[in-house]
DNA sequence: AGCACGCCGACT
DNA sequence: GTCGGCGTGCTC
């Protein structure tokens, strides 16, 4: 008797554990750890993942049920991913089926839909539901509430049953091919006694090509629709089936093929030590610091080359693929077809098609966004994650995993090293770099010695002092005019964060709140209205005050489109391509608003965040940062570290070619050291500037943080659950364990659910995931699904 | 998470 | 009496 183990696709705590199915004998040779399975689960049938296979089984034999039927023909996680599975659980404490999910591409995870089998007689009303057919959706029946009973009657009885089908999200590309069913000879008789038609064309096609032909290949090449072909295969003479083929997001052809470029004195030394890491299957880990420029990525792809020749796979991660579309061509370049992408703009049956090339050895190299790291190789040579300190690294819901750690506990699997590299290492990469547990790489010269560009730092404060109201100063007004004379380009960039485009009553100070969440409702120009970022609640804009009836309401802010509006009126002849949630949202958007700027189709660059990293644009001479610090006062202990990331980022897209480059970075905080410093591109003092302020603060990366968030519809409830965490948290940690809370979250309430916190700092807490887990279990009883624990590792937004 | 089971109030 | 409300507990 062989028994699969299996963990069940109820992401619940009750359910967070492996149910036993005996495997019908005539699978027993089939059935392999980390295959998908459908499995009876109560009344229901449901997805699972075979975790083990064992002659044994803990429960009483009697409720043993067999496997439904097996979703996978191998295993789609092999014993590494399944390891890493239990680990990442146990690592994030989330459920197990969370952390398979979050391994595997979207398109597998299951859609469950309910059926009705017409079996025997049922009462006319019913029957005619069915409406001559055997089988019927259950939304269908939902849609007759009348009806209801009787089904129920009739399925108690026996005439109609209730299945369960459980499909992937998105079905496998499949193509018509067309193959010739008798031997050339006899091919050529039939063909020969037909008349002179269509169908004999197809036939002459056949012999002179005696081989499969895709439909569509045969329509398109004869001229023909498919009549005359089904007509043949009717007769015998050819055959049709199915093959799959993958959908290809990226023409291959379209790469140029690029040669290794030789190497600076500084690559040379940086790459040294990773080959040999490479080469003696070490598991180092690499901490690349490269000012912008240095030729990072060209370190990175000859790193991969040598992995290559050594018969192993690499895994490139990157933080957001879709804007760095130059990220893809270099690899597609060097590698070409051996590359695959996981990109977050793919569809997601593009995105499995990419990930069945993996597991089936089709490529040897991967280059995508944070969920890449999981990519089921068995050979790895090298993860690379390049801008290591990108915050979309770390996952924002469960699992809360970070990829710079799983990609450390892979190359520890497999023996092979890890390169982190960043011109602004996060301060706890670097601090470890310091202590050696990383190794450093420094690369400080830019490539064709290439000047940095001159900053200049305006006080906004100055400027307003001295009338000027407009949220141009009077050097960027006067730059932007030069580069508009002399048909360079420029780029603009509004930090948003920290700012929102909220409405708020000029006379009475009202501000318009959703009435689910505390937070301030969003204006939306599109359609007028107004909405939650939150929980998506929605209301027109009013015309008048909801307090004090005041006509005089408007919205606050400085969204792109209020920027636009003023770089319009300012300059009337300049040609702005604006980028933000509202313009990219659209698929391959990204691409084509960046392909015409590069184009020379635009004058000024316009956009948020997503517009920082990885331009590379030979015209552009002039990058102006409108609002430098508006995050410099977001309640986060990264503040100061972020804004000097993005400075130093920002200034690195001007000149980065022939022509030199100018910033200017506007600023309420000029004297701020994170300005001044990410002007003068000093990381190492900004670092140790930085270190000093954290070690007085008690942060990380002197302390560990982990969040815990209580959530609850009464707010009563939060709190009392929140205090009675806190102490007993303060009872099973140690006493240099600083426990904080509770205290209100910064968004205080989200979709009518009250937010309590706690947070933990401490040194060394061996026990805290078990003392955790105990505390989420405890709750999770006594309160019921009302209540939510959230428990977040090493938190990167502190909300 | 679903779904059944079970125990109470408002109706034909 | 019975229909259906949702609190409770289980799923190999």
């Amino acid at each position: 008797m062989r028994i699969a183990s299996v963990i069940v696709d109820v992401p619940a705590r009750q359910t967070d554990r492996p149910f036993d199915y005996l495997i019908p004998e005539r699978w027993e040779d089939l059935v392999v750890p980390g295959m998908r399975v459908a499995v009876p689960f109560g009344p229901r049938k449901l997805q699972g993942f075979v975790i083990a296979v064992k002659d044994t089984v803990d429960v009483d034999v009697q409720k043993i049920k067999e496997l439904a039927d097996l979703l996978d023909v191998t295993s789609v996680l092999n014993e590494e991913l399944l390891s890493l599975g239990f680990w990442l659980t146990d690592e994030t404490l989330c459920f197990t089926i969370s952390a398979f999910q979050a391994m595997l591409p979207t398109a597998i995870k299951a859609s469950y839909k309910k059926q009705l089998l017409l079996k025997g007689s049922v009462p006319e009303e019913v029957q005619l539901l069915f409406r001559g057919k055997e089988t019927l959706d259950w939304e269908e029946l939902e849609k007759q509430p009348h009806i209801y009973k009787s089904v129920r009657e009739s399925i108690a009885a026996g005439a109609i049953e209730l299945v369960y089908k459980i499909k992937d999200r998105v079905q496998k590309k499949k193509q018509k091919v067309i193959r010739p069913v008798p031997p050339e000879e006899e091919l050529e008789k039939e063909a020969a006694s037909l008349r002179n038609g269509k169908q004999q064309d197809v036939l002459y096609y056949f012999l002179e090509n005696y081989r499969s032909v895709p439909l569509k290949e045969l329509k398109d090449e004869l001229g023909i629709t498919d009549g005359p072909v089904k007509a043949l295969v009717k007769k015998g003479l050819l055959h049709e089936t199915y093959v799959e083929i993958y959908r290809n997001p990226y023409d291959d052809e379209s790469f140029a093929r690029t040669k290794p470029l030789p190497l600076t004195e500084e690559q040379q030394q940086v790459i040294t030590p990773i080959l040999s890491s490479v080469q003696q299957n070490r598991h180092d880990v690499f901490l690349m610091y490269g000012v912008t420029g240095s030729g990072k990525t060209e370190v990175y792809l000859q790193s991969i080359e040598e992995v290559l020749k050594q018969g192993k796979e690499a895994i490139v991660l990157v933080p957001e693929i879709s804007l760095t579309p130059q990220m893809v061509h270099r690899f597609k370049g060097r590698f070409g077809s051996q590359v695959a992408v996981l990109h977050s703009a793919l569809s997601v049956g593009e995105k499995y098609d990419e990930w069945r090339k993996i597991l089936r050895k089709e490529v040897r190299v991967v280059v995508g966004a944070r969920s890449a790291v999981f990519a089921p190789f068995e050979n790895l040579g090298i993860i690379i994650i390049d801008e290591e300190h990108e915050s979309s690294y770390k996952q924002e819901d469960n699992p809360r995993y970070h990829a710079r750690e799983v990609a450390v506990w892979r190359g520890r699997y497999h023996n092979c090293p890890i390169v982190l590299g960043s011109a602004t290492p996060t301060l706890e990469s670097f601090a470890r770099a310091k202590k050696d547990v990383y190794q450093l790489l420094t690369m400080k010269k830019r490539m064709n010695e290439r000047a940095l560009p001159a900053v200049d730092i305006i006080d906004m404060r100055e400027e307003l002092r001295e009338g000027n109201r407009s949220m141009f100063s009077r050097l960027l007004h006067e730059k932007i005019l030069q580069r508009l004379e002399r048909g360079e380009q420029t780029v603009l960039f509004l930090n948003r964060r920290g700012h929102s485009t909220f409405v708020m009553c000029r006379d009475c100070g009202y501000v318009l709140q959703c009435p689910h969440c505390d937070i301030s409702l969003t204006y939306h120009r599109m359609n007028q209205r107004l909405k939650c970022h939150y929980c998506n609640y929605e209301e027109p804009m009013p015309n008048e005050c909801p307090a004090c009836s005041s006509t005089y309401i408007r919205f606050f802010g400085t969204g792109t489109q209020k920027v636009e509006e003023e770089l319009t009126r300012l300059f009337p002849e300049a040609r702005v391509i604006r980028m933000d949630v509202d313009t990219t949202s659209r698929k391959g958007a990204h691409e084509k608003l960046l392909g015409a700027f590069g184009e020379g189709k635009a004058d000024i660059l316009l956009g948020t965040q997503m517009i920082a990293k990885g331009l590379d644009f030979p015209h552009v001479t002039l990058v102006g940062v409108l609002t430098a610090d508006t995050m410099l006062h977001l309640p986060d202990f990264r503040a100061s570290e972020k804004t000097y990331q993005l400075l130093t980022q920002v200034s690195g897209r001007a000149g980065r070619h022939h022509l030199p480059g100018e910033v200017v970075i506007q600023t309420y905080t000029p004297e701020h050291y994170s300005v001044e410093l990410a002007k003068q591109q000093e990381y190492d003092v900004f670092f140790e500037r930085e270190m000093y302020m954290r070690k007085n603060g008690q942060y990380p990366p002197y302390y560990y943080l982990t969040l815990v968030t209580v959530s609850h519809p009464e707010l009563l409830k939060a709190v009392q659950v929140t205090e009675k965490i806190v102490s007993f948290l303060r009872q099973h940690c140690a006493p240099e364990t600083i426990i904080l809370g509770p205290a209100a979250s910064s968004i205080p309430r989200i979709k009518d659910r009250y937010r309590y916190q706690c947070m933990i700092k401490y040194k060394r807490e061996p026990n805290l995931k078990h003392v955790l887990r105990l505390v989420n279990e405890h709750y999770q009883a006594e309160l019921g699904k009302d209540l939510q624990i959230s428990i977040d590792f090493n938190p990167t937004m502190l909300m």
